[in-house]
DNA sequence: AGGCCTTCAGGAAATTCGTG
DNA sequence: CACGAATTTCCTGAAGGCCT
């Protein structure tokens, strides 16, 4: 690869990045606190001709604002022009979750229930999605939202993750670290708790690949 | 290391598009 | 038809390069 990074490959990169989370270019700076006209086509090239990039302030609020990480972003650049596949996949509302039955010990989606979604998102065939309900994820995940969740995906530090207990809760937050007895873990709404599980209260953890819809 | 000066990404205003 | 979302056009603040 001669070239590392080019104009095309970034701007593809952000418009399929948008496309996951099926917002617009506009849509996406806004979601990422810029001014919505950020990524407009016509930000992208000057009348002359001129080669207009997006900032790398504005790439690390876009992925702030989305959870993705700088490896998925380099992914997407690397991939250039590739479409996102279209498939489809088991989805589960979170209330329902925790209920029992729709998860084997390693957190792999099991068992009958689980409704079918279509998503923008070349996911691994483990990954399963649910539907976001309550405020206790906000302001990153809001109600009807739908998050792509793989157990099969290595977690690391500051990763988004699903977290099932063995006393059957199903928790959705930030992975703060972990440790040889603990998994600590960050509530993306400050009105709740952190939580500090001991490890053996840890049935599975699965980690937030996407955010679609 | 400091100041000037060019460049340019992103904001503001204006316009078009889309949808009930 | 009205309202909001998306997009274009124009402008400005400030980042950063270059020359002392």
């Amino acid at each position: 690869m001669a070239e590392i990074l080019t104009h095309a490959q970034i701007w593809a990169a952000l418009d399929a990045l948008g496309e996951r989370y099926g917002l617009s270019a506009s849509g996406l700076a806004r979601k990422a606190g810029l001014d919505p006209t950020t990524f407009n086509r016509s930000k992208r090239q000057s009348a002359d001709g001129h080669l207009r990039w997006p900032s790398t302030e504005s790439i690390a609020k876009v992925l702030q604002a989305t959870g993705a990480g700088l490896d998925e972003f380099m992914a997407l650049v690397a991939a250039k022009g590739a479409r996102p596949t279209r498939s489809s996949r088991p989805l589960i509302g979170l209330a329902q979750a925790g209920v029992g039955g729709f998860f084997d010990d390693a957190g792999f989606a099991t068992g009958a229930g689980w409704e079918e979604i279509d998503v923008l998102a070349d996911a691994d065939e483990h990954s399963y999605a649910l539907e976001i309900s309550g405020d206790s994820m906000a302001p990153l995940y809001r109600d009807g939202d739908i998050v792509i969740v793989s157990p099969a995906a290595p977690v690391r530090r500051g990763d988004r993750v699903v977290v099932k207990t063995t006393s059957g809760e199903i928790l959705a937050k930030e992975l703060r670290r972990q440790t040889a007895r603990t998994v600590e873990l960050k509530s993306f709404n400050p009105a709740y708790p952190d939580r500090v599980l001991q490890k053996e209260e840890v049935s599975w953890i699965a980690r937030i690949l996407w955010a679609s819809q």
